[in-house]
DNA sequence: AAACAGGTCTCATTATTTGAGACTTGGTTT
DNA sequence: AAACCAAGTCTCAAATAATGAGACCTGTTT
């Protein structure tokens, strides 16, 4: 794994600590060695200078490292601070009484899409969103909306960083077809997810707008296919781009925060 | 602000994170500058890299800088990796349903209580507890019951770090008094906050402890002097202690990640 | 008992951070 | 409109801290 440079010794450090988060286990520093292209007293001190921050936690019976605990007090600032989330909350509550899905409230991080808060349906099934994790942006209704609504350059930074793995066979392949529905949702002015990500999950996102016209985030609803249709969830749209309209013009003070 | 040092420039770019974050609200580049000891230029690019990295976000309107969202993805891998909370989320549901009140869990992070995960009481009332969360420890239950069972040395350092501010009148007003309340907590096996921290709000809370007796956190059922007196609570006891116990052996596997 | 692998430490070299101060910018006062 | 001021940004030589080849542990396998 070749770490971004740009940043120094800390851009260097926060690469270690993302490499260590990305393998989702807790992890030996070999295994993180194999995968770095850090010589290895180097990466051992960061490792060490990390651990004794608390923003790794490492556990000396398996000599592994995993995200230290640290990590969720600075989270919690950045939640509250950083994320549309205080702002959308009553917004949200109010949304998801009324329609009795899950919704789901995503910003974009680094060309990924960044779960901020969620609703739970009633019904028991889970969806992959919680706050605080990441999906891919090009298949997902929440992911595929920002970037419709994004400016140039931002989105053509945003596409190379896609991925564009095959999670179902509806997932778009490349950058070509995506660009194609994304000039549709612009029109159309809502995105769908139309079993792109997960099996059985379909959802309907607008996108939340300063009012400047800058996206700063997205709103969806998403369900199951057992409980809905596509035309089904479209009865949920202008709903849905009300209380994302409202979340905009509340957020009018709140500036979107380099969102790469 | 003096930074901790020791970890050069990694640990030194985390403190001016810290301190960004202590604000509680986005900030001013002159604001942290004034309380730092850091010349201007330093403290400059820290920030600067720690914005680039998006560790820290900046609001070009006001000139303000927030944590980041990047903090949130990477917490939510601490918070599945590092903390007790998957384990224990069962436990906790369970414990919630069956007595009606708040229910927290918590760790120690830097000698202070971190709050990994709550469940609301029926009642509308919200106790300042959240995920992700901050509170001192010698005046929470969790806290305290935490500290009672630490080892000598462990909890010499803890009790160094404490404040010591008088929140309320029941607030411990020193390391004496509270050493004196440690012992009896020790003994007894559970810790109570009698409105030590906020007026109004009590708690009964146990330790979580390892097959080695180590503390690794803390379990407390919380309410109002409304709903239940301190004897009230205490009919809890058994079902709180049986909860913690079982997560302390479910967590037999799981070793406490250098909590400091 | 020897070999091995994973982890830790040392130290001269090298590159990076450091910070005084100068400059730029945007806003406020005269 | 000019002068002023404060906040923020940039420069560059000096100083410090990061770097990484390799040696050294330490526990495990053959």
């Amino acid at each position: 794994m070749a770490y971004e440079t740009g940043d120094g010794t800390v851009g260097k450090a926060l690469g270690v600590l993302d490499h260590v988060a990305s393998f989702g286990r807790p992890v030996r520093f070999s295994e993180v060695l194999a995968q770095s292209d850090l010589p290895k007293p180097t990466l051992y001190r960061f490792i060490q200078s990390l651990t004794n921050q608390n923003m790794l936690s490492y556990n000396p019976d398996r000599q592994t490292y995993a995200p230290g605990l640290r990590l969720l007090r600075l989270a919690h600032s950045a939640w509250e601070q950083s994320s549309l989330a205080p702002i959308a909350r009553p917004f949200l509550d109010r949304l998801a009484a009324e329609v009795g899905e899950a919704v789901h409230l995503a910003q974009i991080d680094n060309g990924q899409v960044l779960f901020i808060d969620k609703r739970k349906a009633k019904a028991g099934y889970e969806t992959l969103a919680q706050a605080g994790q990441v999906a891919p942006a090009y298949c997902t209704g929440v992911g595929k909306v920002i970037l419709a609504h994004m400016g140039e350059e931002r989105r053509a930074r945003a596409m190379q960083q896609q991925a564009f793995l095959a999670y179902t066979g509806a997932t778009h392949p490349n950058a070509y077809a995506l660009e194609g529905e994304l000039e549709v949702i612009r029109v159309d002015g809502v995105a769908f997810d139309r079993e792109e990500h997960e099996a059985g999950i379909i959802s309907i996102a607008a996108p939340i707008l300063t009012h400047e016209n800058r996206v700063i985030g997205a709103l969806s609803i998403a369900t199951t296919t057992q409980r809905h249709s596509i035309e089904g969830l479209d009865a949920f749209r202008s709903k849905l781009l009300d209380t994302a309209a409202r979340i905009g013009s509340e957020a009018r003070s709140w500036q979107s925060p380099t969102t790469v």
